[in-house]
Formats: C-alpha cells, structure tokens, sequence
DNA sequence: ACAAATGTAATAAAAATAATTACAGTTAAG
DNA sequence: CTTAACTGTAATTATTTTTATTACATTTGT
C-alpha cells in the first residue's frame, strides 16, 4: 500500500502548496488525481492526524496547507506515507521455524529491510516539498 | 510485487550460500520459506537468466549459486527483485492531464522515485551476501 | 523403465486495493 | 430557516494483484 500511497500523497500535498490559500475540496483533488473521492478524504484524514494540513467541514470546505512548503521536506511525506510497516515487507507466510535459516530469516531480513527505510529517509530529506512543487 | 520478491529471492539465495556444494530443489527450498514451490521454479527462473545460479534437470536436480558470495552485494539481489519498475510505483496513476499538476505529476515523481531506488542500491552494495548469510 | 527433478502454461483461489453507496453532521448563503 | 455543498466515516461491492494449484512435457540418474 505504501508504492501508491506515497504517490497519492505527494500529489495532493504539491496541490495544497501550490494553492496554499484556498480551501481545496476532495472532489477537486480527487478530479486532479482521477481517483475516488472517498478515497482521497481518507488520506486526507492521515495528513490531517499528522498535523500537515487543516480541514473546513460544511458549504465551501475542503483542506489547506498548515506548514510552509519551505520546512516540509519530502521525507516527512514519505514517513506518513510509510507509516508503521516497511516499505519492502517481509512475507505473510510464517517460513519453516524447523529450517536454519526460515527460524532467524525475519529477524535478519528486518534489519535489512529497515535500513532500507532509513536509506529512503535520508535521501528524501534532502529535498523540499517547497523546491519540488515549483517544478510545476 | 517487489515488496515480497526481494524477501522471497534473499531468502532463496542465502539458502542457495549456505548450502553452496549442493543441488537444492525447489520443494525443499519452498518447504523453507512456506510457499509454493511453483512460485520458487519462477523466481529461480529469474536468477538464472540474471546469472547468479545454474540449475540441473532430472533426477537429483535442482540449483547452486554460480557466484562466491563474497562477491554478491545485496544490491544485486536487490536489482533483479527490483526489475524495470520502481520500489514505489503507483500501479494504475492516470491523473488528470487537463489539470496543471495531474499533467506534469509523474515525470517529476518519476524523478524521485528514482533517486530512491538508488538510494536503496547505494546502501545495499555495502553489504555482502557473505556478511548476510553469516549471521545463520 | 521408472522416479524425481526442472520448466512452464493455464486456471483457481485468496488477498489486497479501490470504487461506490449511503448517510450523519457541519457550514455558508440566499 | 432552508437548501446546497462540503467533511467524515462505515459498509459494501467491484476490481486487480498475488499466490496456490493442477497439469504435463521434458530431462536425467539409477
């Protein structure tokens, strides 16, 4: 879920920057995106727990920008995006705890795939929403 | 479906490193992780055609690593788990090209999400197939 | 000759994602 | 003070993706 999610995100987010003074309502974001509304209210609601935006509920509502586009770095967009899981998670299928290596391969594999995440972290905190939204 | 490929394919190859004088057939190796073993003959399909294993037909059959692996980075691994896409590709994202942002949306995410599998890559050829499978 | 493998295609089942429907609550504006 | 346009959610359905299963041709060791 986090490959789209990051993409649905980042999208809606250089939206909200680019008209960071108007309220922008779900049905806009979701027409710019082409995906559902429902959809997109609830991603909303992420941004929105995580303190990146504010909502206006009732006749013309919809969400803005709370930071400056400036002291958001892509990175922190990503960590929503991310949430708690990894981006490269391991299986579902609990491998065989009578094997070598299926006993201790999720331990192992965890580091790996968690120094996966900070490696993307890092990367990302190089670059501003502030500098990618003026790429439009 | 990079996300379980990777896992799946370290799994397999760390199995194929500490068994490295034997035939592993594709039971025993999905008996290892709990998976189908068609699942495994497909992924081992892509090993080989990238060149890190060999395999056997026949009776008293199966694969071995080609390579020593001290000389596997996880990035390789990691490389041919990848494949053309992105660690973080929206599948469907057709967003809107009468919108200012939807039109322009994905170069400039394809932009960084190539900076991040990169950034994946870079970290992962610091450390060695050889260092991975030491830890079983 | 037979058993145990790979290799691969086709199909079925299961799981994950996304869309839709529905509606309660909120607010602006006539 | 009523209506229209929103948010916020929940529930359900539809679609897509992933995984499992079945099947079988081919290869090879004994």
């Amino acid at each position: 879920m986090i490959k789209t999610k990051f993409s649905i995100i980042l999208h809606i987010i250089t939206l909200l920057a680019l008209y960071k003074d108007e309220w922008l309502n779900s049905t806009l974001i979701a027409g710019s995106l082409n995906i559902n509304p429902v959809l997109v209210r609830k991603e909303l609601a992420i941004l929105k727990s995580s303190g990146l935006i504010e909502s206006k509920e009732g006749k013309n509502g919809g969400v803005k920008l709370l930071k400056d586009a400036k002291k958001i770095q892509l990175s922190e967009i990503f960590e929503i995006a991310k949430g708690s899981d990894h981006v490269l998670s391991s299986l579902k299928n609990v491998p065989n705890p009578n094997c070598r290596i299926g006993k201790q391969i999720n331990k192992n594999l965890g580091i790996v795939l968690g120094e996966i995440d900070n490696a993307i972290i890092e990367k990302l905190s190089k670059q501003s929403l502030e500098e990618f939204k003026n790429q439009f």
